[in-house]
DNA sequence: GGAGAAATTATACACTTGCATAATTACGCG
DNA sequence: CGCGTAATTATGCAAGTGTATAATTTCTCC
């Protein structure tokens, strides 16, 4: 008798709750996080729904669990590509263009950001977790502008750098949330040019040259 | 005998169908689309269930009828300020310091326009009155914009005008979004003196001076 | 190959949800 | 005053919710 037909098969832990995760994930962008249902994720899954509790002590904790992950992943992708990258300059370009591109800038990572706002803000867990990420980006992005400055000879107070980072964070998530937001309203390469535009306009810089080293 | 206690007391249409409103965007921006049940709207507007069905036909339209009060609200906070302003220059600047000023910056407003977002995106109705506002928006700040370069004696051609748009409302959106996720973190005015410092980077335009007729 | 343990499924339960429908109540009008 | 109509409440229902618990199935190890 071959097994060809067994009920199910056993997947290693961490795999399974990855998988289990990526569902959650794909369903609280579809619908909400209440509308991200236990049955729902579990037939995402491919399991049934009580596996979920196997893995997560509750719906809760596997909310959560796909928060972190997803804020994980998006702070990976914004800041992986200019890592290597030479002059502070070039950097600073890299971080624009890494955030104003797919898939930073994409409808689902908009919809999974309004979908878990809610639970953001009356979470104090959760809400950890928002302001830690937020305050590494905008920190490294004032780095970033001081040492483009320092570099073109033109230092700035720690009040202005702290303006002139508020004044590009917030460019880049606006360009970021009409970019997902309109995903058609823009051309291929649009947003990175207006957002480098006026993130070059806002500090003074030059960041429209391509040679950066 | 006195009716004193009387069980309930009949009011007119549209203070009902607006207090039933008013309760659903509380709840709405509190706990979400799905948080907001008809429960606990009847609740909140101190009335039964019942009576919701008697002034909405579903929840979903309650929930469309909401929608649009919400925004047609937040267009009237926007643009009642400049309207009578004198010059081209300072009506964009009332119109960056209205948008950068509670009660269009705030919380609540964000916790809104986030639980809206998933409807938004999938109910063609709702998605009708959001594009709408968002390109009354857009098309309005382009107009103030080309004004008020002419009136600087330096006109921009379409294409620039479009981008410089784009990039003003999106600082302007990104202001907004982070006044409303952190209401700590800003001292009162220093947004409103970012926006104006960018925009005028952006645009090339002097909008510090205050004189402005 | 077969026992033991862990992964997975199956089933059940109490609760909430939106909606429908019947029963009351208030209030204008003769 | 009292009658009728519409506003409002009261009650009920079927479907969906998260979670708990029992029943199966797979896989490892000897």
């Amino acid at each position: 008798m071959t097994d060809e037909r067994r009920k199910f098969k056993r997947e290693p832990a961490e795999a399974r709750k990855e998988a289990l995760i990526l569902a959650t994930l794909e369903l609280v962008a579809e619908n909400g996080v209440r509308g991200a249902t236990v049955r729902g994720i579990a037939q995402r899954a491919d399991v049934t729904q009580g596996l979920i509790r196997h893995y997560f002590s509750s719906k809760e904790e596997l909310i959560i669990a796909a928060y972190e992950h997803h804020m994980n992943q998006m702070t990976d992708l914004t800041f992986a590509p200019g890592a290597a990258a030479g002059s502070a300059r070039a950097r600073l370009r890299a971080f624009v263009d890494g955030s104003l591109t797919p898939p930073v800038v994409d409808p689902r990572a908009l919809a999974l950001w309004a979908s878990f706002l809610n639970k953001v803000q009356n979470d104090p867990q959760m809400k950890e977790t928002h302001e830690r990420t937020y305050a590494y980006f905008r920190d490294r992005l004032e780095v970033l502008i001081a040492a483009a400055l320092e570099e073109a000879g033109r230092p700035a107070p720690a009040a202005r750098l702290r303006q002139l980072a508020i004044a590009c964070n917030a460019v880049i998530d606006g360009l970021w949330l009409e970019g997902g937001a309109l995903p058609d309203a823009f051309a291929p390469g649009e947003l990175v040019e207006i957002g480098r535009h006026s993130v070059a306009a806002i500090t003074g810089l030059d960041l429209m040259q391509e040679a950066g080293t």
